[in-house]
DNA sequence: TTACACATTGTTATAATATAACAACAATTT
DNA sequence: AAATTGTTGTTATATTATAACAATGTGTAA
């Protein structure tokens, strides 16, 4: 069988349910929205977004254990993501700047690792709850 | 009541244990090391760690859920981490480079935020697992 | 075309991670 | 002392994620 080329139904469910969201969301709460197209369990879940985080459609917030579809079209894989966190109102907004992803995908240290992948979270108070 | 001077007698026997560990320690892991001196549930644990994570003592890698003590004297607070973390034998480390912080601490973009804190996060082979 | 390999699916059960809620106790402030 | 706030212990439960295995699908090659 050669490498899949489509994404599969389950798949496909997933992204549309995570792409129309405009926050952040937990993979119960995808399973949760998602049972009424017959997707019954965790796993199934799981799997797609697994399948959808390799090739950098979605991508997880680690500190938020969640979920976010990409916008960034030069993000074929998920190996250079920076986000940004309110921390008020949880807000996440996927930061495309190239400068800071030119200077951390060149970034090296004399630790003698090789750097192939990297996940940026920062975290402050965003424009409107700046202002509360 | 004052702002906690000290730790707790539960914050420092967990300090005490994860300073020990060369390599990062999940929580559950910890309390099962921990029992010996007392600490019965994982709330006891948690509670510390959330204390210790808050002051700077222990850093969270939030793509393991583990918890590491901060080697780093300057990290009062964990407002600025970064670490690398080799993908293939888990070995982490933090990352203490001025111009990187530097960089990172500086970082603006025009989305209004005001940015307080970053986790930053490299993936790949250490030194080791590369040459094998 | 049929056997094979292997990817994907569905399903049940369970593991691993983390928090809610509340009662008891301790230290500080008024 | 009374009020306030922080810490602790405890039980229960919520949340997040994976193990294991049988069934089904799909491309490859004898
Ligand atoms: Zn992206
Ligand atoms: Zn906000
Ligand atoms: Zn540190
Ligand atoms: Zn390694």
């Amino acid at each position: 069988m050669e490498k899949q080329q489509y994404l599969t139904k389950n798949q496909q469910i997933v992204l549309d349910f995570v792409e129309k969201s405009s926050e952040p969301l937990k993979a119960y709460s995808i399973l949760f929205n998602v049972q009424k197209k017959g997707l019954k369990a965790p796993l199934q879940v799981y799997r797609a977004l697994d399948k959808l985080v390799e090739i950098g459609k979605i991508h997880k917030i680690e500190s938020r254990n969640a979920f976010v579809a990409c916008k960034n079209s030069s993000c074929q894989v998920s190996k250079a993501t920076a986000f940004s966190i309110c921390e008020s109102c949880e807000k996440v907004t996927e930061i495309n700047n190239s400068k800071l992803s030119k200077y951390l995908s060149n970034f090296e240290d004399n630790s003698g690792m090789r750097y192939s992948k990297y996940n940026l979270e920062f975290f402050g108070l965003c424009k409107k709850c700046k202002n509360k």
